[in-house]
DNA sequence: GACACTCTTTGCGCTGGGACAAACAAATGG
DNA sequence: CCATTTGTTTGTCCCAGCGCAAAGAGTGTC
């Protein structure tokens, strides 16, 4: 499946001009390039798939990469068209998901390890600490990345239920019967966080509260059926 | 402004509970709380505002924030919802403006600096490579954020527009008269991109082939009047 | 208890843009 | 050169959900 055509041998030249290389010195981009591997693809292929195990980021050295996300009823969205001279394939490293990336123009990339030697120094030392900060980077990128295709996709009465659920999932707290936004909120900012409007929420919680699977009240808001929640949040448009 | 009350001693004990902390030895909760300081804030009060130097991240150890965007219209998209024991505030260290933030809850944070000694001589010696590695992170959120606010706020024009000008700009080449997307791209992508439907990609052009203000083909879009699609892309829905 | 706020509900008309359908046009391939 | 595939245009219909307007319902304060 994977396309690409592994090269030997890495010229120093093929980094000297990308800016994230520029200011290093011909003894550095060595280093780099001994752990480096170059890859070439051509217009439409597959650069990497849905949840491959990247140990590595990727610098896009030429042309064009997207990177695509299929909704569960299977529409399309582009989540990210990548220029050269960024890096890919990072939210593996943050600690999440990638999603498959194809070129939109013939392309080629290298595959990059950190300079290891104090990056591992670094995170061992503070063990905990770096790698939970990466952990909090990498969940508000995927986060937004939801929401992206929540907006893209779905109607207002799905995303305001995704926004419940995420609201309740995000304090580390199970989707249960008869649980709490344990914070205050508006029809206004539930409209604000699902681009809607404070009068379109309003009427989607009445209707759902006449289904019983809510009970809402002032600045309040308590899921009775979470079951039903969460049908509705992840049915196929 | 600040309302936050900074509190003088900080005991270990705020720490060795928040996940992040928690796998680490006192010795080094000490030294991250050496350079950390403690703030309250109540109900509704700001956290931090729109661009706001940070030099510190923040982690939020109780309640609920809230990070706000307000669209040139003075439309609010809430971009974040952040619970305790993640960090925020750390677009400034990736490269990037920071949004003003609320407090949802009454919440408490702490300010804290990276763990510096290591960190400096990391960045220091790979200079170009690490710094500009955040850059890349940063660039990135920035623009879903940018994406997020506009799927909750303008049009399917405004946003196609907006879709053109960034794949422009992201080339790194100026937005000019007669500027052509320089990768095949179809109204099918577009759609993908903005969250709308071919059909409407392609009626919007057209219209705007009639204005005079694009020149498309099969798979080829080039921009006549640059000025006119960013002021398009700039309306105040 | 009365007044002022703030938040929520509901009705109604209107429209952006999605769904469906059907040509049309440009590439590709035998 | 004709056939097929891929991409684009256009017409018609229709409805989710926004805007406007106005009336409840809680909360706080004097």
């Amino acid at each position: 499946m994977r396309n690409a055509r592994p090269q030997s041998r890495l010229d120093e030249s093929l980094l000297t001009n990308v800016p994230p290389f520029s200011k290093l010195e011909t003894r550095q981009i060595r280093e780099i390039l001994d752990l480096a591997s170059s890859r070439r693809y051509s217009e439409g292929t597959t650069v990497f798939q849905e949840g491959e195990d990247a140990d590595r980021f990727f610098m896009l050295l030429d042309g064009y990469i997207r990177v695509v996300r299929i909704t569960p009823g299977g529409e399309q969205v582009i989540a990210l068209h990548i220029p050269s001279g960024q890096l890919f394939g990072i939210a593996k490293a943050l600690g999440h998901t990638t999603y498959p990336a194809t070129a939109v123009t013939a392309a080629e990339s290298i595959a990059l390890s950190w300079p290891t030697r104090l990056w591992e120094q670094f995170v061992t030392e503070y063990d905990g600490f770096a790698s939970e900060t990466y952990k909090t980077v990498g969940i508000r990128v995927a986060e937004m990345n939801n929401r992206i295709m929540e907006m893209a996709t779905q109607q207002v009465e799905q995303r305001i239920a995704k926004s419940l659920l995420r609201l309740i999932n995000q304090t580390g707290r199970k989707v249960a019967t008869g649980i709490e936004i344990d914070f205050p909120i508006t029809r206004q900012d539930l409209s604000e966080m699902t681009g809607s409007t404070l009068h379109t929420v309003s009427r989607t919680l009445s209707a759902w509260e006449k289904q019983g699977m809510v009970s809402s009240g002032r600045k309040r808001i308590t899921v009775c059926e979470p079951h039903e929640l969460v049908l509705l949040a992840e049915a196929t448009g």
